[in-house]
DNA sequence: GTGAAAGCGCTAACAG
DNA sequence: CTGTTAGCGCTTTCAC
């Protein structure tokens, strides 16, 4: 038998069976069924399979071949440099890839880019993956669509949460954000704005805008929607006019949107107390600007936030909590083990409304 | 022709190819190569695409035939838990994921899994992917040796930098230390003590552990060696005794392992006046434990750091910057698009001291 | 225990 | 512009 020295090509099952004068059957069992040959006769196969540098079955020929990837694919339907940069959105990861190291999944990243439209569908086409995750898409989002469309495990995150045949985990943004809502109205505040995440696509070129009635019913974001709409029955309940509560969203998701939000819901009414915000990174970057302009939180300013971040507790921000890292879990749980009976899921994860140091009554 | 009303069996190419009464190669071409076919010709084919529920080629198959995974590798062989908790390997993440994004790459996280020996290595085998980055393993680690094993494009971040054939990118560890270790030497203390990471296997069981000559001899993890050789030989040449160095390891990346370094440092040597990490993080850890022990900083004690992540810029802490993003943006570089000479390239990239408000002169 | 046969779904020449 | 021909590397019945 000629001894080729250092074969140019890379080795396969095919030709680790060639040199050792066994069948293809034999060499795949000796990798995956390691108890259908003796194991003299194994110890050879990868004696032979170090010397040629075969490391093992191709793992896209395998997925193939037994149709299953090895992996989950995560869907974020933001530029990725924005995602990591919401400690909220960065607990899910940690939690899903928690959920993926335990069973020896992968956890592919889909790239979904600036142009969700274009490249990203064809990301979400062309990942190779057995089940999608979606992070808090809007509810036209051409990325979840495609995901959907894939008739791969789906589950989406936080929102939206209506769509028939598809899991969801996520909390109840609606009550969650109410309760919130009668703390700060409790605390006797009448002039209230809320500053909220995007509600359109991501066209809008301006850093912040108010947000016009219309745009609130129609945007595509319902967890936001719903959060600003649990401000209003809250007002409208204690008596006040919701009608007055200024929205404004931030329209990227950076500090600086946040600050010129804060300063256009001031200037939209003077008399504001309190600002909530949609998110707790919404919170801190406002508080970052009042610190700027020398208005003091609590004493001038009730602030709160949405999520429940470390860094809001570090800083005593008043927020609702919720289980982030336990979305991830649970989201890759039913990527990892669909139920038998295809019926979706729906799992709505408890909120824990954290009264800290940045709300208190309002100043004369 | 029968109309199947709901395909059973998921559509495939040669499905769709079978209902036109066209060649496979015609559909592939409507996908791929849509100058190949007329413009009517692809739209019917679009057209029963979405009537059969077909979403394109499937990913694998197409990966099998082109030999490309369409996706990167990202190896981190400490838990993911752990590497999310670290701002500076997120924003290597970050930079990593953004090229992905730019050339529509996914990026995989391999898991790894608390083992590294067993699974880790099948994670690495089985990864479907173009190429591996491999984020700062211990010289020895098993999924390191795989990741080259499987003769991809490979990518070594930060350490270890002497591997050959293996594309590295990285600082100069010694040197930055160096200069940091210039600064606080040049400050006037002479009784220092570093806090590194981890310098051994995960099987230690204390939090954390004072450092033996040998133990600093043999590990593996060079970059953290490097370090605090620097900071001994900086005061070696400042004509201080470097066996005085107090050197203790945290052996977890965690608070409590931070806080016990701290501690032990103390007690090995209580005149200790500056206590130099090797990762803002651990820094940042140990201020914490410090504000606990009504220790000052850096009136009673010089701190500093390594990294420059965003928090310990926040709070003043004097460090060494490294540019974490822009390494992950040249290791994606580098696995997007290797080197046509297949030749491997070795990229330091630059750092910068930054005398924060946590380094002083030491008190009397 | 081991081997032979039959594809998984797709793309890349190369003819026409 | 369209079709024919050959596999990519592997797993999986099913016989032997």
């Amino acid at each position: 038998m000629p001894r080729s020295p250092l074969p140019r090509r890379r080795a396969t099952l095919a030709s680790l069976a060639a040199e050792l004068n066994v069948s293809r059957t034999t060499i795949s069992n000796a990798y995956n069924r390691p108890d259908q040959l003796s194991a003299e006769l194994r110890d050879r196969v990868l004696a032979a399979a170090k010397r040629l540098g075969y490391t093992g079955p191709d793992p896209v020929a395998r997925s193939l071949r037994t149709r299953r990837a090895g992996a989950v694919g995560l869907v974020i339907t933001e530029p990725l440099t924005y995602a990591f940069s919401d400690p909220a959105a960065l607990e899910f990861v940690a939690g899903l890839a928690e959920t993926c190291e335990e069973v020896g999944q992968g956890l592919l990243l889909v790239a979904v880019g600036p142009d969700p439209g274009g490249r990203g569908v064809e990301a979400v086409n062309s990942a190779g993956v057995d089940g999608f995750a979606v992070y808090a898409p809007a509810a036209d989002d051409p990325c979840l669509l495609a995901a959907i469309d894939r008739r791969l495990p789906v589950v989406v995150v936080d929102q939206p949460r209506d769509l028939p045949g598809v899991s969801w985990v996520g909390i109840d943004d609606y009550r969650a954000m109410r309760e919130l809502a009668e703390h700060v109205v409790g605390l006797g505040h009448t002039d209230i704005a809320v500053i909220s995440m995007r509600l359109g696509d991501r066209s809008c070129d301006c850093p912040a805008q108010l947000v016009a009635e219309d745009r609130l019913r129609a945007t595509e974001f319902h967890g936001q929607a719903d959060r600003i709409s649990a401000v209003r029955d809250a007002m409208a309940d204690a008596g006040l006019d919701p009608s007055g509560l200024v929205m404004v969203e931030a329209c990227r998701h950076v500090a600086e949107s946040a600050a010129a939000a804060a300063e256009i819901a001031l200037r939209a009414n003077p008399r504001v107390t309190a600002i909530m915000c949609t998110a707790d990174v919404l919170a801190i970057w406002v508080m970052d600007f009042l610190r700027g302009r020398g208005i003091y939180v609590p004493g001038q300013m009730t602030i709160t936030g949405f999520d429940g971040i470390p860094e809001a507790r570090n800083r005593g921000l008043t927020t609702v909590a919720q289980p982030n890292l336990e979305k991830g879990r649970r989201a890759g749980e039913l990527l990892h083990h669909p139920p038998r009976s295809g019926q979706p899921v729906i799992e709505v994860l408890p909120t824990e409304l954290i009264r800290g140091r940045t709300s208190g009554p309002p100043t004369g």
